[in-house]
DNA sequence: CTGGTGATTGAACAGACGTTCAACTAAGCT
DNA sequence: AGCTTAGTTGAACGTCTGTTCAATCACCAG
């Protein structure tokens, strides 16, 4: 009995680079800033330690590497659910709704989150993921907001800022929930970013004073 | 010439606590998540390693009064503003107005607060710490909010929930100003508060439902 | 079947980590 | 002055870190 089973599996580099993602994402959510460590990830993904280096020129890239996947794997998601809408109205409920779903509303995610925010100050490749991934967040909140002042005819003096007061909101309320799941419930959180909604209806944002 | 200077001078408990924790936060805002170390904080507090262990049982003991200490400062500054305004409106903006202020406004305060989000899942002392200060938070806003609807005669629904939206929409925004202060200015923050408070004037969260 | 390419391995290395503890000493007491 | 107390020291220990690199081995082209 001769199975040729080899032990070592040789694998294409990007579905390598995946798996490695993959396990990262893992040891992150399970060891927050612990699980940055290449014995641990190598470990979690099954695979030697050198391995790590071979694909990634160091720990740093592959960190790196590891958030631009994540945060473009939400966004796409978030995406497709908005699209499935049809009114503006309809499209920003849902926008909001993907974002307290279970799939977001993890705080294992936070915990992965808080450790590439800890390396924004200190890696400049980490910076650039993240403003570039923010700078897109912000755009798409832009449109939703842009399409409901038309469609409803009300007035938004500076979307742009009122995209960033939206997009604060969601961040707080995440950032809270995820670190005492106690105080509100994701339908809370879900219920007071459509009150938000209702008071930029209100004409909260209409004009450049605040009287 | 015997100037009978000491080498290593003696102090009381207290004050050595209280010089070490004023090193941590040094470290931390200059060397985030590596900035914890013994041997760094000893060196920055012109001090050597065993004395952290004596003074401290252990390095995650002086984290948690390092957090417990920073966090108590912050919301006596704040309290301190407050008090000096006089009717609801104006204490609720002197609260936003030190909210935005320099010494919150500072991105290496936010590295300090990343790594102690990073430890609340994973040290029960961290935990409980965040958790109580900010619950305090928590109330302090609630009784600004309270206070501006009795004297302007408008309702709030659920004052709890609009005080986490509030708290959300400042964290949110202070978070991602200090990752990127390009995006947008303190001044902008500040009027995008205000903003949200012109939406809750205007019935915001006046009722149980939002449309 | 035979080379050759490159994915994969893991021991080795230098350094940093937190904690421990016996020795030292500054300050207050009698 | 001498005694006592306790703040302070730093070497030592074992464990972990990221990176390197020669050896190994899976797979494909010939």
């Amino acid at each position: 009995m001769t199975t040729d089973a080899p032990k070592n599996r040789r694998a294409e580099p990007e579905d390598r680079r995946e798996m490695l993602v993959a396990a990262t994402l893992r040891c992150l959510g399970r060891d927050g800033h612990a699980g940055i460590s290449v014995r641990r990830i190598a470990t979690e993904a099954g695979v030697s330690v050198g391995l790590l280096n071979h694909h990634f020129g160091s720990i740093e890239a592959l960190i790196a590497d590891t958030y631009q996947r994540l945060a473009s794997e939400l966004t796409t998601a978030l995406l497709q659910e908005i699209e499935q809408a049809q009114t503006p109205a309809q499209k920003i409920d849902a926008f909001l709704e993907g974002s307290f779903s279970p799939r977001v509303m993890d705080p294992k995610l936070l915990g992965v989150w808080v450790v590439f925010w800890s390396l924004i100050r200190h890696s400049e490749h980490v910076s650039q993921s993240h403003e570039k991934s923010y700078r897109a967040y912000l755009d798409l909140i832009r449109q939703l907001l842009d399409g409901l002042a038309a469609s409803e005819g009300f007035v938004i003096h500076d979307t742009r800022l009122a995209a960033i007061g939206l997009s604060a909101m969601l961040d707080g309320l995440w950032l809270e929930w995820c670190l005492n799941p106690e105080t509100f419930s994701a339908a809370n959180g879900l219920h007071i970013c459509r009150c938000w909604i209702k008071g930029l209806r209100h004409g909260a944002f209409s004009t450049d004073d605040v009287l």
